[in-house]
RNA sequence: GCGGGUGUGGUGAAAUUGGUAGACACGCUAGACUUAGGAUCUAGUGCUUCACGGCAUGGGGGUUCGAGUCCCUUCACCCGCACCA
């Protein structure tokens, strides 16, 4: 009888619910695990093959740590505030909720049908109002908090109040912006709304006008990380550049130690560098010029301090505050047809302008704080207003932007540094000695640096700095599905929200549309005011903002005083292994990151790297099939065929196609235009084209899960989605090769049952043969879990059920242990055989094998061996010969001719390695 | 342009990290059995040669007794970032 997985995997689906046979514990003699994937964001198209590959390759280590011995945290749960439900709400008048739920609920059945050992006891969603109560509370410690530089953390705002109530803000060293000095009376007899506003510049979450990404299809503003080349990342909307009033996080003070931590977590090397990417930390130096006629200075930041003497012209950005001062009469109706042009270019006109070099002069003139000279200051939009100071020193000869620009528009080139071809391009290397630059001449480039920074500091004309490319993240969205921000505004000023009133619930609104003036839709819901104060604020939180913390919740997720309880976020500590895609590493992983810092400093827990470990699944890409039309006919040829006419390609629903060839009957059926479709075939079979793509539902490659399932059962699903390759490689999705695990799971079950069909094991210990075969994979599955290879461990399954097979193995003490091996990868089959196998409770709460060696070698063992100190040979030698007589019987033969004819020992490979000694 | 990665049979891929390249699986070929099935089992399957053998890890060079693995160079593809001063 073969093995009934329908039937077998519903049965265990149920115990295992009913029994809550993988509900964990706060509290244990065991040693902590906590094994995370990222949450899913429920979307309405459920989940395709590629969404269970991370969360089969977490739930197999999950599931080998408790055999290990291990109180793991294996949890689930949803991202569920976001804008395509809010986009259905916007088209249809549902409520968000009832499409999220609808969403979610659909992801709960599919998840429960690969048999993953989730918790769902410790289930969160974020827009429910018991967990967004607690992101509500987060951002307030971040309202109520300022970054101190001088002890490099977060503190509280009351003893900043308190500092400037004493002294003032003169000694205050802060993340902060640029505010004017006070002194404590000023301080005493400001506003309540000057206070207000001063402290504003400094909380980690502030209230600001600023320069935003704003997307008007999506009617609302993005974060950095959310605009990919001009457009929004959802919906791929154009973005602009625009000035609003927002909220942002502080983020930039936390850069450098963004960076640094770095160092101490285990992710891949390219996610780390796409963070030190985005966080862009450059050193050099800020200096001022003074400019010609005016008593302003324009302050520059560069990295090339050293060249201060090739600056042969400035350019300030089309945004620079000091554009309309610089521009003399002359120069104006240029200047602002220049600039007027430059700021209606979208984000993405600006990128895509790049190659074109534009600017005009202002007529104005800086000087040379060294020469003295006149250096004519200009105006191009190849400087960000965003970055450093929005102004430059140009330096021609040796930064190619900067020579490009001065190419165009005829400007002096002085090169500084000896080398390069300064009529072809720029010498941008940092090497090389100074020339033409008075104190630094002949200096090396890396020394001019040191001693230009000193002389720049010394004479008053600027300082060392570094600069950060990490910008603020705007906080605010105009949005309705999202928490709403705890605050409101008394008289124009914002305030905090008591703590004791949250949640602040996400209020009903009739549409959820801006309000005719142009409020966010928050703004349409009536009866919704604070109890002593004008009005809540209107924006939500961004999509970001309940996923920065979840892995804390799902710690002690039912906590109704405190968004986690110490002592449970002391046990369970960072995550130790966290799964997920790459696509998140500038937004979710680096806010996450941030927020534990914040809550670190705050002493909330007691960990400042929420991630340990890092692995990020590849994609799983769909292979469409396609069928070929002759073109103006309903005839489709089989593609060896398709050369002879002149076809079309059309997208064939791949889950009609099996191994290449097409169910004729079922591609009638599929479409009615399609019912009369005539065929050409090969060797009477339609063979389909195919082609790698992403997985979309246009183009008919999508693969549900629930199909394999269905058809396969959950255990050849999880077996096969890891044998397919390197967890961390994209690929493409293919049936083929699906049937050799089905046939797998049919031998490993044909193991425990003889030829009727009937269980049966027998009892006594396993031969030297079978316990060798078994020990050798109990080796295998250790080391690929550890180290992630999860496809060569489905092999190694492969292998030992043969050769058991082959030894007609059928010793319980054999098959007992293979169960427990395989569960992690199959855990309703081996939960099956392991009840069958009259064992008592559940597989998971079984040990896992010891590897014992000895069963491992036969006869005997490989030992590498140094020879004159120059060559190592690996010799075999009987099993039980000791170090002692080993050496001794390889000293013998030292200089024996027989090892070169192979016969003394076993077998000789010589190799060039500098061992000394004998090594067992 | 900068940064990261990958390249091995017809296919997905292994290779104890410098030691018999291609485990395992798909596919294919032949055979067996048969209540004809998308079942099971057996054998074969990198290329080349009748054979002995020779050649093979994108290409070229190097280090080494020995290289898929290390170094240099070159090509191809994938993924990030991109006027960041």
């Amino acid at each position: 009888m073969d093995y009934n997985f329908i039937e077998v995997e519903k049965k265990w689906r149920e115990k295992w619910a009913e029994e809550k046979t993988y509900k964990t514990l706060n509290e244990s003699e065991k040693p902590k695990c906590y094994v995370l994937d990222m949450f899913p964001y429920p979307s309405g198209a459920g989940l395709h093959v590629g969404h269970p590959l991370g969360y089969i390759a977490s739930d197999i280590y999950a599931r080998f740590k408790k055999l290990k011995g291990f109180n793991v945290l294996h949890p689930m749960g949803y991202d569920a505030f976001g804008l395509p439900a809010e986009q259905y709400a916007i088209q249809t008048g549902q409520h968000p909720k009832i499409t999220t739920d609808a969403n979610l609920a659909r992801y709960r059945e599919q998840l429960d049908k690969i048999g993953f050992s989730f918790d769902w006891d410790r289930e969160i969603r974020t827009c429910e109002p018991e967990y967004y109560k607690w992101t509500q509370w987060i951002f307030a410690q971040l309202f109520k908090s300022w970054y101190n530089n001088q002890s490099q953390k977060a503190e509280s705002i009351d003893n900043l109040i308190m500092i400037f109530e004493n002294e003032g803000n003169a000694s205050v060293d802060a993340a902060c912006a640029e505010t004017p000095i006070f002194t404590a009376q000023e301080w005493a007899s400001k506003t309540e709304k000057e206070q207000s506003d001063i402290l504003l510049n400094y909380r980690l979450a502030y209230l600001s006008e600023s320069m935003v990404n704003w997307c008007p299809a999506l009617g609302t503003v993005l974060a950095n990380d959310e605009v990919i080349n001009g457009l929004s990342e959802r919906g791929g909307h154009p973005v602009e550049r625009k000035l609003m009033l927002q909220w942002s996080l502080r983020i930039s003070a936390y850069a450098e130690r963004l960076l640094q931590g770095l160092e101490e977590i285990d992710w891949t090397d390219s996610l780390k560098e796409m963070q030190r990417n985005w966080i862009g930390k450059s050193t050099g130096a800020s200096l001022k010029f003074k400019i010609q006629n005016s008593k302003l200075d324009l302050e520059v930041f560069t990295t090339r301090p050293d060249t201060i003497f090739g600056v042969s012209f400035m350019v300030i950005a089309p945004e620079h505050e000091y554009v309309d001062e610089l521009t003399s009469e002359e120069q104006k109706a240029t200047v602002e047809e220049y600039v007027t042009n430059a700021k209606n270019k979208s984000e993405r006109e600006r990128m895509a302008d790049v190659k074109n070099v534009t600017g005009v002069f202002t007529g104005s003139y800086a000087i040379h704080p060294f020469t003295g000279k006149e250096i004519p200051i200009w105006i191009g939009d190849y400087v960000l207003a965003g970055y450093g100071t929005g102004a430059v020193m140009a330096v021609a000869a040796h930064d190619s932007r900067d020579y490009a620009f001065a190419k165009q528009f005829n400007l002096p080139i002085l090169p500084v540094i000896e080398g390069g071809n300064i009529e072809e391009e720029a010498y941008e290397a940092k090497s090389g000695i100074m020339i033409n630059s008075d104190f630094l001449d002949g200096l090396k480039v890396k020394q001019a640096m040191k001693t230009a920074i000193w002389k720049i500091e010394s004479e008053g004309l600027g300082k060392g700095k570094t600069n950060y490319r990490l910008r603020d993240a705007i906080f605010g969205r105009q949005r309705y599905w999202g928490e709403p921000i705890p605050m409101y505004f008394e008289n124009g000023i914002p305030k905090l929200l008591d703590e004791s009133k949250y949640p602040l619930t996400l209020p009903e609104v009739d549409e959820y549309l801006p309000t005719e003036d142009g409020d966010p839709p928050l703004g349409r819901a009536k009866d919704w005011k604070p109890e002593n104060g004008d009005h809540y604020e209107l924006s939500t939180m961004p999509g970001w903002a309940g996923s920065s913390w979840y892995y804390l919740r799902y710690m002690d997720p039912q906590n109704v005083g405190t968004f986690a309880s110490r002592e449970a976020t002391d046990y369970w500590n960072q995550v130790d292994l966290y799964i997920g895609g790459t696509e998140h590493a500038t937004g979710h992983l680096l806010y996450s990151r941030f927020w534990c810092k914040v809550l670190f400093d705050l002493g909330h827990i007691g960990f400042e790297e929420p991630f340990k470990k890092l692995i990020n699944q590849g994609m799983i890409l769909g292979t469409s099939n396609f069928a070929y039309r002759v073109n103006g006919t309903n005839k489709f040829v089989s593609k060896g065929l398709k050369n002879q006419y002149d076809t079309t390609p059309v997208h064939v629903d791949v889950n009609i196609v099996k191994n290449d060839e097409l169910d004729i009957e079922a591609f009638k059926a599929w479409r009615a235009d399609f019912a009369n479709a005539e065929f050409e075939l090969e060797n009477g079979k339609y063979i389909c084209g195919e082609e790698v793509e992403k997985m979309s539902k246009s183009k008919f490659n999508v693969v549900n899960p629930d199909d394999i399932v269905s058809e396969h059962g959950a255990d050849v699903l999880r077996l096969y989605e890891m044998f397919l390759g390197p967890l961390e490689q994209a690929k493409p999705w293919s049936t083929k090769g699906i049937d050799g695990v089905s046939r797998f799971i049919r031998k490993f079950w044909n193991l425990y049952h003889d030829a009727d069909g009937n269980f049966s094991v027998s009892e006594g210990e396993g031969s030297k043969e079978e316990m060798k075969v078994l020990h050798t994979l109990i080796k295998k599955v250790q080391e690929d879990v550890e180290n992630f290879s999860f496809n060569t461990s489905v092999s190694a399954f492969m292998v030992c059920v043969n050769e058991l097979q082959k030894l007609k193995c059928n010793k319980k003490a054999v098959l007992r242990e293979l169960a427990i091996v395989v569960s992690p990868y199959a855990p309703f089959i081996a939960e099956e055989l392991w009840s069958k196998l009259g064992e008592k409770g559940s597989v998971t709460n079984a040990l896992f094998p010891e590897f014992k060696p000895s069963f491992l070698v036969e006869s005997s063992h490989t030992y590498p061996i140094s020879f004159n100190g120059k060559m190592r040979f690996k010799l075999e030698f009987p099993l039980d010969m000791d170090k002692a007589e080993i050496e001794k019987e390889v000293l013998a033969h030292k200089d024996s001719q027989k090892w070169l004819e192979g016969k003394a020992p076993k077998k000789i490979i010589v190799v060039p390695k500098k061992i000394v000694n004998i090594v067992v």
